[in-house]
DNA sequence: CGGAAAATCACCCGATCGGGTGAAGGTCAG
DNA sequence: CTGACCTTCACCCGATCGGGTGATTTTCCG
């Protein structure tokens, strides 16, 4: 779990890595409703010779199922729909256009989307493998590019255009 | 479920009103669970008498009843947890809650929203008509309430929060 | 009424930010 | 090849921010 929502902090904007987080999911879910089933099985054994108990009613049986499945669909389905409570912001897609309008490069760009984050110029820096005068510049260059002179005025109108979520 | 959603969106600021949607949700949940058993139980008589076959195998009950109630799990967790998809909409609305929970005073949210329109603590100082020591001291609270310490980090956190939009 | 919480303001100090200038190397289209 | 652009880095300096401490007044609830 905590691997999954680290994962998706990180590496956001690689789907390729995500697809396989989900596979990963999906492969687990098979595996724990083998395992259900097994315990499933093994809890009636027990029922049936622990306690000398030939013909339960099927009502019984019913029920146990029913229980067992309901909570493990629960489970399933929370799990593999939990993409969209991490995401938050599901339909967010880059404005290429105002890329170019703004004329705002590659690396801007990510200094832009880390800033987004709350990281300081120093951490910026450390993350990009950069100095922190180069991030500096960076930004000044996004400021200029944005029309702004504060961080905050910048993501305000970063968003405006559609370039962080 | 449109009306539901509707709901949802509409009303999410009143607790009564929400945990009278919850309730009916659930009440909902149980009749279905009901007729679920109902159609189960219906669908294995007509399996028994249909095709004259008095004993089928206890896995075929199992698979039958399992499948049946894993798509009813699943359905009643997204459903019953649907909020948090309502939630990523886009339309805007403060969650008070989380102002309680967090101890945030009706000041220092309005420091925050102006913060959050990318204004400089003077340029907050002027709009709120006192001195720029006072929102620097709202600000430190708020800092602490959220535990952060830098602007941009607080604007992540209250976004995450719905303290603004 | 009394105390808790909120709101207000002041001062200090180090860290960070914003703005300006300059420069070196790399890439790529004309 | 050459110039435009991107990326990288450096230095300087003033403004702003963040953190800490302390204080007074106002508001509000028990």
């Amino acid at each position: 779990m905590w691997t999954i929502i680290a994962a998706t902090n990180s590496f956001s904007l690689f789907s390729p890595l995500r697809t396989f987080c989900s596979l990963v999911d999906v492969k687990r879910t098979i595996l724990l409703y083998g395992l259900a089933l097994a315990v499933l099985v093994f809890i009636m054994k027990i029922i049936q010779y622990r306690f000398w108990v030939k013909d339960l009613t099927i009502e019984f049986y019913i029920g146990l199922i029913a229980v067992m499945f309901t909570v493990l669909g629960v489970w399933a389905g929370l799990r593999l729909t939990r993409k969209k409570v991490v995401y938050m912001s599901p339909e967010f897609e880059l404005d290429q256009d105002a890329l170019n309008r703004l004329n705002i490069s590659k690396r801007e760009l990510e200094v832009l989307q880390l800033m987004a984050k709350g990281h300081s110029n120093q951490e910026i820096a450390d993350a990009l493998f950069v100095s922190l005068n180069t991030v500096k510049t960076h930004l000044s260059n996004l400021f200029l590019k944005l029309e702004v002179n504060r961080r905050t005025q910048a993501l305000q109108k970063a968003k405006e255009h559609r370039l962080i979520p």
